[in-house]
DNA sequence: TTCGCGGCGTC
DNA sequence: CTCGGAG
DNA sequence: CTCCGAGGACGCCGCGAA
């Protein structure tokens, strides 16, 4: 269907100054990718027929085949883009980044997953025992979320440490940065101006992840310099084998170790792989590798039914530490029995996608039964638990989370599979309350939110957000919380993810009950009809919420499948419906040079709304979303004509030295930007004179902003005003207040 | 001991 | 969390 | 459609300087 994806390096005639490494791959790949192109016959024989030996023949799926082909191209010429070391000696890092860098040089989503997994492939041949760290250092983390590692590294200790390691100045790196937008690339350009002295052992996976993992254990007194000089550690061995300069213009950098090593100490690879694509990768690695065991190359279906089966087993059970000695030892294709959802292990949870209108809704679910819940402002909660009494136990590597709760123990997960046990010992405290005699197991779907005990009524999620996180006594806690559950995923020591929504629903409404402001259902209406979508929507906002949940309730469809159908549920956000009044037209007075795909333009700008009464503009929000590459490059051109040396004195900004743009500008232009909320702000100025604030000293800022378009018609003295600002932040806080109308007095809480 | 700042999590 | 780009 | 990586406000936490 496609061309074959070209080499990296096809720039027409470009003479023949290429570089050694961008060569390598094409004799191999290209000529066997052009030949299978050619014998392409919109044919479906279905039937994979006979794997082995004739890969040039079988016409499977198209997808399958594109993919098939540039996996079987890379494969076949038996050559690693990086030689082989000893089996079973520590993999060298050097093969990882090699493999890194040939990622980073493509888009191509297949060339991407065939480079992964051919590295994967050499990691299980030579060394298996480091096949997760290995992966883990592809995903760019050191454990599994819940374990709660942190790196606490940032960008100013990393240019700390690439000052010291290389002998530049804290200034000369910041500058660097700057105009580079990479700290992975500062390290290697400032690393190229400095003769290396000696060389250092080559570093390995094992190492730099036992580096990294000591760098995020460390704690206490001196921690940071601590850090600074594991850091320099290991940059200081980076690269021991690269010859004298690079070139950070091309190829990206190139296969630095230093500047993937940076890269992860900042949290952010760039490479255009994650997690997804690595999971794939993983289990093409995986089949053919057993079937390489065999002599054989895996069928187009064996490599099919990897790749879904470890993606559903990762969705229900996300821990490599799980995954994958069992992978090894059983086999993938047995994967299933082995690693299934056990409680005590924090699941991926369904994700919903925007919807613009109802009326789109319709459109997706035509002819199918769907539901609509109320979508609360609060936060994901997992929550897990099993009663001492049964055979089950809660699962052990997580063994720190787990509380002992009545009888028997559970623990709370967030989104993103961090522990909150610590942080909501009330809400485990309470589960008792709640569970019914009869379920023993469970994992149930919530979010859990701020609860006005007086009111009987849901607080906005800034109020959430003050709960302290760590340790958290069950007698200090001062912003009750309530749980409102949607799903559930397990129950009684089975999954029940394969089920519809509606046997869910039911399941879940027969094994709980609600206890006021301490567990509920969440609100939910089964109505098919646009209006009665329209009415349940409105009364959603009225109860503060910030819109609904609609989603599938019947079928195959409806399943709980994270992975597979990760956007089959839909939101409807107020913001997205109601028009104007969550739209203003504010003025540019800063911008802040962009990093990664943004360098050489503007990433974010600083807005500001207009004061007519002290004719000053006060600073709102730092916009960075909704820009498409071509008006970044415009607003760029422009803007950068219209730079001053320093603000203005009737600019009202912040004075933290950490909060100032790179640049400022006259005030000239207005855009229109969009907004789900207003919020009070301890660093924004907007609005900070209108009485909104009861104690004075907080501005007005926007919840989720980006940019709609340029307004060319309005000059900065029309932009929005400070008052309107108040005003809609008034309005918004009204919506909820309990009684009817005008209640703009300034009494608060 | 207190406070500012950077890191990191939530949305 | 929102958004745009590539495949 | 899926995946990725640009970017947002804000508040707790830990460290280190004041």
């Amino acid at each position: 269907m496609e061309e074959a994806p070209p080499p990296p390096d096809t720039k027409k005639a470009e003479e023949s100054s290429t570089t050694a490494s961008s060569r390598k791959l094409d004799p191999e790949a290209t000529v066997p990718m052009k030949t299978e192109a050619e014998g392409e016959s919109p044919e479906s024989s279905s039937e994979v027929e006979d794997e082995e030996l004739q890969d040039e023949e079988e016409k499977p799926e198209v997808a399958a085949k594109a993919r098939q082909k540039v996996q079987a191209s890379l494969e076949a010429g038996v050559k690693h883009p990086y030689p082989d070391w000893k089996p079973g000696e520590p993999v060298p890092y050097a093969a990882l980044c090699k493999t890194f860098s040939l990622i980073e040089l493509t888009t191509k989503r297949l060339e991407i997953m065939a480079h992964c997994s051919l590295f994967l492939r050499q990691v299980l041949r030579l060394t298996p025992d480091d096949l997760l760290p290995t992966v883990l250092l592809m995903i760019n983390k050191l454990a599994p979320d819940y374990a709660g590692i942190e790196l606490g590294i940032g960008e100013s200790l990393i240019m700390k440490a690439i000052g010291e390691t290389t002998g530049r100045s804290l200034a000369v790196i910041k500058q660097d940065q700057k105009e580079i937008g990479d700290l992975g690339l500062v390290a290697v350009k400032s690393r190229s101006t400095q003769p290396t002295m000696f060389k250092p052992k080559a570093l390995t996976i094992r190492a730099v992840h036992k580096g990294l993992m000591s760098i995020a254990t460390m704690t206490g007194n001196g921690a940071q310099g601590r850090k600074v000089d594991s850091i320099k550690k290991l940059l200081s061995a980076a690269d021991a084998n690269s010859s004298g300069k690079v070139d950070i213009t091309k190829d990206k950098g190139g296969p630095s170790e230093a500047k993937y090593l940076v890269r992860f100490l900042e949290g952010k690879l760039r490479l255009g792989l994650a997690e997804k694509t690595v999971i794939v990768s993983l289990a093409q690695a995986m089949v053919a590798h057993e079937a390489a065991q065999k002599g054989k190359v895996p069928s187009t279906s064996d490599i099919e039914k990897s790749e879904s089966i470890l993606k559903a087993v990762y969705s229900e059970l996300p821990s490599y530490e799980v995954i994958i000695p069992a992978m090894v030892e059983h086999g993938i294709l047995n994967l299933r029995e082995h690693c299934k959802l056990r409680p005590g292990v924090p699941l991926k949870p369904m994700l919903a996608k925007p919807t613009k209108a109802i009326t789109e809704v319709l459109d997706r679910f035509e002819g199918q039964t769907f539901t609509c819940e109320y979508k609360y402002d609060g936060e994901r909660a997992q929550i897990h638990y099993v009663a001492k009494d049964t055979g089950e136990s809660l699962s052990q590597s997580t063994s720190s989370a787990t509380k002992e709760v009545g009888k028997g123990v559970a623990s709370i997960f967030s989104r993103n599979s961090e522990d909150l046990s610590k942080k909501y010992p009330d809400i485990l405290a309470k589960l008792p309350t709640w569970v019914k005699e009869e379920t023993k197991s469970f994992v149930l779907d919530c979010e859990s939110v701020a609860w006005d005990v007086q009111e009987k009524k849901v607080l906005p999620f800034q109020q959430l957000m003050t709960r302290k996180k760590k340790d958290v006594k069950i007698e200090d806690v001062k912003v009750k919380v309530c749980v409102f559950a949607f799903d559930l995923l397990y129950l009684n020591g089975e999954p029940v993810v394969e089920k519809s929504l509606r046997e869910r629903r039911e399941l879940l409404y027969k094994s709980f009950t609600p206890v006021e402001g301490e567990f509920a259902f969440a609100t939910a209406m089964n109505g098919q009809e646009l209006d009665e979508i329209q009415t349940f929507l409105d009364e959603s906002v009225k109860a503060s919420c910030e819109g609904l949940m609609v989603k599938m309730l019947d079928g195959e469809e409806s399943g709980y499948e994270p992975s597979k159908r990760s956007r089959n549920w839909l939101k409807i956000k107020k913001d997205y419906l109601s028009g104007i009044g969550d739209s203003l037209d504010l003025v540019v007075l800063g911008a802040y040079h962009g990093k990664g795909k943004r360098t050489s333009v503007y990433g974010a700008f600083l807005l500001a709304c207009y004061n007519p009464g002290t004719d000053t503009y006060e600073t709102v929000c730092n916009i960075g979303t909704g820009f498409s590459e071509a008006v970044l490059e415009e607003l760029h051109k422009a803007l950068s004509q219209i730079v001053i040396e320093r603000p203005k004195p009737f600019y009202a900004h912040s004075s933290g030295g950490q909060h100032q743009p790179d640049v400022w500008f006259e005030p000239r232009y207005v855009w229109e930007v969009k907004t789900a909320d207003l919020t009070l702000s301890p660093r924004y100025k907007a609005g900070m004179k209108e009485g909104v604030d009861p104690s004075g000293e907080k501005g007005i800022s926007l919840r989720f902003p980006r940019f709609i378009r340029v307004r060319d018609d309005k000059k900065p003295d029309e932009a929005t005003t400070s008052r309107q600002v108040a005003e809609m932040y008034r309005k918004q806080e009204s919506v909820t207040k309990s009684k009817g109308p005008a209640v703009d007095d300034d009494f608060e809480y």
